[in-house]
DNA sequence: TAGATTGTTAATCGATTAACAATC
DNA sequence: TAGATTGTTAATCGATTAACAATC
C-alpha cells in the first residue's frame, strides 16, 4: 500500500467505509453499488468511487463492489492486516480504560506494557498488562517490539517523554495529552484532543443563539 | 455569537487557537501579530486573519491582537462562557475516566449524574457523581437541567438510547460509541471514534511500505 | 446483446493563500 | 508622519460533484 499523496480527507473516511462494509458483509450482503452505499452512508456515489479509486479499482462495471473483498482491501490499506504492539504511558483513569477496552485487541492493537510514575502502581497489572516505572520506558522500548506509544499523561510531561523516544524504533504516538507534539517525520502522531472535541460541541450548541 | 455558515474547518481550528492564546497570555505576552502567531502555530498568517474575521475584527491595524481579549472572544464564540451540565450514560472504564477528568469541570463542563445497567453500580458514586439505573435516565433528563448526554455504551445500545432522548430538551450528544447517530437537527452530535483514530494512525504507519 | 455501474475526466465548489488598500 | 499590521478582495489550490465513455 504505497499510494502516495492521498489526502488526509480520504484517509479519514476509510474507517467509516470499513465499518459500514463490515455490517453489510456480516448481514449477508455480497455486493453493493456505489449508489446504494451512497444512500446508506449519506455521501455522494461520486465521492465513494473517487475515494476507492485512489487505491486502484476494487469494483466491476455493471456489478458494483463485492463487500467482503472491498472490506478486506480497505483493511489492508489501513494496515489492519498487521499486528501492532502498544505501550501505555500514564496508567491513570483514561489510560487504564484504554488498556481494558478489548475491541482494540480484536483489531490487532495489543497493549504489551504500561508505565507510570506512581510507585503504588508498580508490579500491579491492568487488564493483564504489567505496570512499570516510567524510568524503564526507554529500555523497554529499546529491547522489545513496540510500534505505538499511547500517551495519557498530563501535557507538562508529554512533550519530554515524546522527545525522549524520537531516536527509538517506535513508529507512532497516539497522543491524548492536550498539546501539539512536534516530532521527526518518521514518527506519526495521531491526536485525540477530548477538550477540543467538547469545545466543538459547545460551539454547535450555541451557534444559533442571538 | 450567531455567525451563520462558518465552515466546520474553521470551527475545528478555534480550540487550537484558544489553547495557544492561553499559553501566550499566561506567559505575560500582551499582544501578538498574525505573523508571529503564524510562526508559532505553523499555519499561514493569512489563514489566521481570515479565521478571526469570520467573527468580526478582533485586531487593530499596526498593532496586532491583544492576547487576553482575543482569548476571551474565542472562548465566547465557543460558548465557554456558559456552564454545561452533562450526564454520563455508561459508567464503565471509559465513562468513569471521563467523569474523573477534572479539566472538563474547570472549563464549565460538569457531570451531574451517571447511569448504567449494572445493578452493582447503583447507589455508588464516581468522582462524586451518583450512578443510577439507566431506566431513570429519561425522567432525570426531564426533571433536571441537562445539556449534554455523554454516551459511553456499546453501539448495540447507543442508537436506542439516543433516539429515546430526541424529544427532550437536551442539546447535544457526545458520542463515544462506534456508530453514526442520526438525530434531529436540534440535537448536535460530536463523535469521538477511538477506533477510527487508531486506524488513521495505522494507515500513516504503513503508508510508506512497499 | 442490453442494462448496469464502474473508472475517470471535466466542471464546480469551497477553502486556502496571496496581495494590498485601509488604518491604527 | 512613517511603519506596521489588520481586514478584505482577488487568485490559487484542492476537494467534491457531475458527466460519460469504458466495460462487465
Amino acid at each position: 500500500m504505497a499510494e502516495k499523496g492521498i489526502s488526509q480527507a480520504v484517509i479519514s473516511r476509510l474507517p467509516r467505509y470499513y465499518r459500514y462494509l463490515k455490517e453489510l458483509k456480516d448481514s449477508g450482503k455480497e455486493r453493493i453499488s456505489s449508489q446504494e452505499l451512497s444512500r446508506i452512508m449519506k455521501v455522494t456515489a461520486s465521492q465513494i468511487r473517487q475515494d476507492f479509486n485512489n487505491f486502484g479499482g476494487f469494483g466491476q462495471q455493471g456489478y458494483g463492489y463485492n463487500t467482503t473483498y472491498l472490506y478486506d482491501e480497505i483493511g489492508k490499506i489501513l494496515g489492519l492486516d498487521h499486528q501492532h504492539n502498544m505501550v501505555l504511558v500514564g496508567a491513570g483513569n483514561l489510560g487504564q480504560a484504554l488498556v481494558k477496552y478489548l475491541k482494540f485487541k480484536k483489531s490487532g492493537f495489543n497493549f504489551v506494557c504500561a508505565f507510570d510514575i506512581n510507585p503504588q502502581l508498580f508490579n500491579q497489572t491492568v487488564g493483564g498488562v504489567p505496570i512499570r516505572p516510567i524510568s524503564q520506558l526507554r529500555s523497554y522500548v529499546d529491547e522489545n517490539d513496540v510500534d505505538i506509544v499511547v500517551l495519557t499523561i498530563p501535557k507538562s510531561e508529554a512533550r519530554e517523554i515524546a522527545h525522549s523516544l524520537t531516536d527509538t524504533k517506535i513508529k507512532a504516538i497516539w497522543n491524548f495529552a492536550h498539546i501539539d507534539l512536534e516530532l521527526p517525520p518518521h514518527i506519526q502522531v495521531e491526536n485525540v484532543h477530548l477538550q477540543d472535541s467538547l469545545m466543538r460541541l459547545s460551539y454547535n450548541i450555541h451557534k444559533n443563539e442571538n
